[in-house]
RNA sequence: GCGCUCGUAGCUCAGCUGGAUAGAGCAAGGGAUUUCUAAUCCCUGGGUCACAGGUUCGAGUCCUGUCGAGCGCGCCA
């Protein structure tokens, strides 16, 4: 099913072949800033005038004649430097949305050629605490894997473990000589952390601790068998942890290769880059040099003979295309290291890969003083507390504010809202803003957030609750009401917004527009009862009621976050 | 020093790949409810889009420079 904006586009581009005159790309059709210029607009004319020297709202005028709107609306208007408006006929929406309402898609079309993608996302490191650090990552992964899927991509998610870094050292030696194994049965992540910590501290005070570290890590990397042992049990540890902060959010990974499962290809494959000329030995290290990226080099093999995650990277990059052939493959990294994957990217296309490689760079998350989010103790939050205490607020919230409903429904409500305003706070936000979080911010019922948007949800279905009948969608509907064909109207938009988010890789596009969507419904929901309506104005605005909770969970879902029934 | 990402209302942020008089929410003030969940809606005030040039019919958006912020720059990830 065509969009409006691909079906005005489409009566364009017939006009304008009729008039001979040749538009490129340029023949875009765009809904409007203001109501008050129509619904849609393009600006071809101004552009086409510019190339041909003519008057630009001449050329609009004819231009605007030759356009069949049969159907659909008025003639065009002419209006301002050279621009075309185009208006919808209250009949042209209320059929389309008829039609719409059929389409268990609610009028998203798939894409005419498929990809196979592969995403990697959330990331976290075995032994260490998973922190709010990884939050966006993981929610922004999500969201933008889930949405290529629902457009109809081939995708493949894969959560690449930080599991053979260099904090292993520090595990393993601490593990040796600090292990409580009380604590680790009772405990297990505490304990992996606080082992962590104990001798990053000490080995950042004693360069011989230090040292001793290295060498465990070496140790684990050429194979030691009690080293070895260690490290699969914090692997399993942690493993469990993560699952059950993924399970909580409602993320699943198609994979979880972790860096480890690249580690014998590292020596050969560096070789392989040194043969082809690619790497080159400098100071006693591997390196790649590129200097239109950056003086900095990246080094594939450190002078000691160890592998950084450069290499794994390399390696992983090289695993990928050989297992999937993937037309893409999209990181999902914070922007810091943007330096790292440009290099990565451009190793990739020295040794011939044609993948289309992208990093989909964030920024970071800030605490009110606009510093970087820290606990008072100057750490960074655990994620599984920050997503406990979301829980926690809105569990009061709803309790709060509905007291009647029973404890076991108000706490699935309490998991709904909370995580979906963590997340919600995170995807409405352009995603390269450092963005600083707020518990009152994000848990308000008011403005552009989640509790709003489940609220608009909720509001639509009680109407259904209260129904006498079972709803039928209706043949044919009327819309009367300007607050009726302004909700149609951006009802009828969620085709062309959830496609243009893959375009730069923006959740804040499809938020945004969810946001507007619940507004015009409570202006809606305000001037336009339902139930104590009649005949087909009650049909009408049941099919209303019907396409936008359809419409807003749907919208919801794609950003990974749930919609409660009763709030 | 070099590079990356930014700078929009008092605060938090949008701004749909260059379009019309730059928009929301919060905060401030006023109004609407015997409710389909007021957890909402309506109205009012609030701007040198950091600054200066340039590109063009048109610039918050593109190019150059300046100032300011954050981050990154060989053996961490």
């Amino acid at each position: 099913m065509p969009t409006v904006a691909q079906t005005l586009q489409e009566r364009l581009l017939n006009a304008l072949a009729a008039l001979e005159l040749e538009s490129g790309d340029s023949a875009q059709v765009v809904p409007t800033a203001d109501p008050r210029n129509g619904d849609y607009q393009t600006s071809v004319a101004m552009v086409l005038a510019k190339a041909r020297r003519e008057n630009p709202r001449a050329l609009a005028g004819r231009i605007a004649e030759k356009i069949d709107m049969a159907g659909i609306g008025p003639a065009p208007e002419v209006a301002g430097p050279g621009f075309v408006n185009f208006r919808l006929e209250p009949e042209f929406v209320a059929q389309k949305l008829v039609a719409v309402s059929e389409d268990p898609r609610l009028g998203v079309e798939k894409v005419a050629n498929p990809r196979t993608l592969i995403v990697e996302f959330s990331s976290p490191n075995i032994a260490k605490p998973m922190h709010v650090g990884h939050i966006r990552s993981t929610i922004l992964g999500d969201a933008i894997a889930r949405i290529a899927r629902f457009l109809g991509h081939q995708v493949v998610t894969d959560n690449h473990l930080g599991d053979w870094g260099t904090q292993f050292g520090k595990v393993i030696y601490a593990w040796k000589h600090f292990r409580d194994e009380a604590a680790l049965e009772a405990h297990p992540m505490a304990e992996l952390v606080r082992l962590y910590r104990e001798a990053d501290l000490q080995s950042k005070r004693d360069a011989g601790v230090l040292e001793q570290c290295r060498l465990e890590l070496v140790r684990l990397q050429k194979g030691d068998p009690e080293n070895r042992a260690i490290w699969e049990r914090c692997v399993t540890l942690s493993r469990r942890e993560f699952a059950a902060i993924y399970k909580l959010l409602g993320v699943e990974f198609d994979e979880q290769l972790g860096e480890s499962a690249y580690d014998v290809e590292l020596p050969s494959m560096v070789e392989r880059l040194l043969a082809k000329g690619v790497a080159e030995i400098s100071e006693g290290a591997a390196v790649v040099f590129d200097n239109e990226i950056s003086e900095t080099p990246f080094m594939v093999r450190k002078s000691d003979g160890g592998f950084g995650y450069a290499t794994t990277d390399v390696a992983t990059l090289e695993y990928r295309v050989k297992r999937w052939n993937p037309d893409g493959i999209w990181y999902v990294v914070g922007a810091p290291q943007q330096l790292h994957f440009k290099q990565l990217f451009g190793v990739a296309r020295r040794l011939g890969y044609k993948v289309d490689l992208e990093h989909i760079a964030f920024g970071s998350i800030l605490g009110e003083d606009r510093k970087l989010m820290r606990t008072r103790s100057g750490e960074s939050v655990p994620l599984r507390e920050l997503l406990e205490e979301a829980i926690d607020r809105a569990g009061k919230l709803v309790r709060d504010k509905n007291p009647a409903l029973p404890d076991d429904e108000s706490g699935e409500i309490a998991k709904i809202v909370g995580l979906g305003a963590v997340k919600y706070a995170e995807l409405s936000q352009h995603r390269l803003t450092d963005y600083v979080f707020s518990w009152s911010k994000m848990l308000s019922f008011q403005g552009n957030t989640a509790p709003y948007l489940q609220n608009a949800y909720v509001r639509s279905r009680a109407i259904f609750r209260r129904l006498d009948s079972p709803f039928r969608p209706p043949d044919r509907i009327l819309l009367a009401e300007p607050a009726e064909q302004t909700l149609g109207k951006e009802i009828l938009r969620f085709g062309e917004v959830v496609p243009a988010v893959l375009d730069g890789f923006k959740p804040n596009v499809l938020a945004n527009y969810l946001y507007e969507l619940a507004a015009k419904y409570h202006v809606f929901y305000e001037q336009c009862p339902v139930l104590t309506a009649e005949g087909e104005t009650k049909a009408s605005r049941l099919l209303l009621c019907d396409l936008f909770s359809r419409t807003i969970k749907t919208g919801l879902m794609l950003l990974g976050i749930e919609v409660p029934e009763r709030m």
